[in-house]
DNA sequence: CATGAATGAGGTTTCATTCAT
DNA sequence: GATGAATGAAACCTCATTCAT
């Protein structure tokens, strides 16, 4: 009836909600069946382990990311146009596979240290080349201040928004783009009234 | 239960690094014990139960944390002044107790809504009354962005901080307070170059 | 159940095969089907059970072992032609159903203990009885030695024999009868030299 | 009270009691606790696993017996004696520790196939090499029958030993070193009345 | 204070079996 | 005849917790 794939990615997505509720380790496998509306053992059909179910889920979320980062990447944008996209990129991801962003940001930094998760260690070190050199390209190109020192400006940037995963809903307001220009507005510009700024006064409330 | 507070402040410091490092439902109690030089079941004669050395851990966070807190709300300061004075705080508060503020922040969401973590939910709540009004005194004397929606900002100040206790090492070559000034000069002023802006090049690179 | 009996004894044969490289108990009926080229749902279709399967396999076995026996045993033989005349027959048993041969040899202790396969422990008790009777036939009549315990030899004829199962393959360089043949030299002979021996160097090296 | 190495051995040897008579695969842990007064779970505090029960115990029997075997062969014997000796250590080894040797000859061809169990294969080819050298060294000297092919006598010497192990009751009412005098009477100079032979009439009944 | 041994609940996983298609 | 998906029982194993010593 429903196609084989089908199947998987509804119970991909299922396992990433109660993960991303839960916890990795505080989910039991159970609990994930429950939700899915099946017995804890026949999830063994469609998976080998637990291991696997988020191995997938954390897999398909970083290919899909580093095809829309790849993208941005190779556009041969400016700093500053590049950081903007990559961060609506980013907010797109979470629209579309919140609960796997939101698994990626809290797990992630334990899991890595299996053999299993290489690939996130991997990922990482990715993400931070990929941040780093854009904030070097903008201190360069005088459009990034030049008195932050660009690993921690990196974190602070990183943090920010894969954080942003854990509270975001995508039944809200506003569309990730939207979302994302008004975090760009306060990671660019600050929060503070700034001297020569003249506010457009467009920003309005984003459910939550 | 037991004459001995200083071991007892030890064994929390200890488990609190594990919780911090693995997750708390990752880490057993017999990890605890091995990194305290015991076996699982001597932590009993010190504490009741696994989730009594968290909520201890995590009631002892909290308690300082709101007596710096209000320390700083009842001292009259401006928006911006509050502002810096509870970030500079918070990052005191990483720097003094990082492992307690990192199980905070990973585990808080799960742990709220048990009714032995209860505290939880109450102290969020403080917080976000705490940030919203501070956000938006500073919002009505034109010293904040009238633009941006303030519970956004509030998420994007509260994330943006505690999330560093997930990087943050006491034994880096700055002082809280200069992260908490630099961190401040992000979220306030943004990371790019402002048309008024005056960079003074006194940041310095902050190891990990 | 089903109109071909070719198929169920190609299963069969495969079920066989896997069992006695595997054990009963750790062979698992997917890989009996993965073996077959079929799911395992699918095998029954053609079977009860796993139990049911082996039972058919050691019923074939026993039945065409014991219609050769029979034979033998009706011929009116001496004792040591009948001895001589058994042991071929269980060889040409080994090389036409090995497997089934090597799973009795493995598990047909385990299994009698359960009511479904009491006819294993008959069939015990039937083979204790015509080696015995032959073994102690032969010991009135002067051909086998008097000094031995005829239980004793029983278990050593026995064992001697069926363990020969898990080693035997009928793709060798030798028929079935000659094995039987160097067997029973050693059996009936010994290996050592005897002072009246006259060795007559025929046999030759028989192919693993 | 009971020193913690002796309790090892005693639940060792429950276990060894259980996989002779059940089978590796068909024993369940919790059958293990039952035999030995515990709940499943509790094993679990004196042995990682159920592989690594069978690996202790089948490594014991292995040392134990290749210390024997070792013995004899530095002994400087000659083909028939080294022969007689190896046996004999053989059923020794089968009196003190027969359920290992029963594990051991039945699962050692399953569980060698896997990495953790190289060692009995490892010490099947010792086994060859040693046997094959002693029945050759014995062909040359003209001792043991050159008619045969050694590589069939020695499975026939090999399995006719070990195979004793699953029927062999310590309790019975001959000495280990009885039991070895009347099976090498039979696999040196068989069971048939040899023309040159002057039956001594001394061998009696062997309990089971 | 700490150990050694155990408990008991529950977790992940396996597996024979069923059944609609 | 076979598949795909599921069931349910039971297997192995983990782990917080207890307690006599």
């Amino acid at each position: 009836m429903t196609p084989s794939p089908e199947r998987r990615r509804q119970l991909l997505a299922t396992a990433a909600e109660v993960f991303a509720a839960q916890g990795y380790s505080a989910t039991t496998v159970r609990r994930i069946a429950d939700a899915a509306g099946m017995l804890a053992g026949s999830l063994y059909y469609h998976f080998d382990s637990k291991d696997s179910i988020v191995e997938e889920i954390l897999r398909g979320f970083l290919d899909e990311l580093w095809g829309g980062y790849d993208a941005v990447l190779g556009a041969g944008l400016g700093p500053r146009e590049t950081m903007q996209a990559l961060v609506t990129e980013s907010f797109r991801e979470i629209d579309r596979h919140g609960p796997a962003v939101a698994i990626y940001q809290k797990e992630s930094a334990a899991l890595a240290a299996r053999e299993r998760f290489a690939f996130l260690a991997a990922s990482q070190r990715r993400f931070e080349t990929t941040w780093l050199t854009t904030l070097e390209r903008g201190g360069a190109a005088g459009v990034f201040r030049a008195d932050l020192d660009p690993r921690l400006t990196y974190r602070f940037v990183r943090d920010t928004v894969w954080v942003a995963a854990s509270w975001y809903r995508p039944d809200g307001r506003h569309s990730p783009e939207e979302i994302a220009r008004q975090y760009l507005a306060m990671v660019l510009d600050g929060i503070a009234v700034q001297a020569s700024e003249e506010p457009d006064g467009t920003a309005q409330s984003i459910a939550e």
